[in-house]
DNA sequence: CCCCTGACTAGAA
DNA sequence: TTTCTAGCCAGGG
């Protein structure tokens, strides 16, 4: 195998926005406006969320994509905390990112 | 074809 | 600080 996802079936915008998330590298974090934006949607951050969660089978590292406030996904918090942590990314109380010692 | 929902964002109150 | 509104794109009924 290349090493690529069965992306047959996936639609242009789904396919950029594979691509996006497939572009980023342990230790990098994006929003959703971000990766809309790069994937040539910019607004469509909806359609990112909305795809991420319609596709959460898929090798897509939808833990490295964040809402645009820092705030981690609603209902897998605890779950993207820890994948983000394993990339080496400090998360406390739900968010990302601030160094860890800011206390609040 | 029409209407609503959704792992969203930015701005205003 | 929180809450609400308008705008954006895609999918499902």
């Amino acid at each position: 195998m290349t090493g690529m996802a069965d992306r047959a079936g996936w639609t242009p915008f789904e396919q950029a926005v594979g691509r996006v998330l497939d572009d980023l590298e342990p230790g990098d974090v994006v929003t959703y406006g971000e990766v809309a934006a790069e994937a040539g949607f910019p607004g469509a951050a909806r359609a990112v969320g909305s795809m991420l969660g319609r596709r959460t089978d898929a090798e897509l590292p939808w833990w490295r994509v964040v809402a645009a406030n820092g705030r981690l996904l609603a209902g897998h918090e605890a779950r993207q905390a820890e994948l983000l942590h394993q990339d080496g990314i400090p998360v406390s109380d739900g968010r990302i990112g601030l160094g860890g010692s800011e206390g609040r």
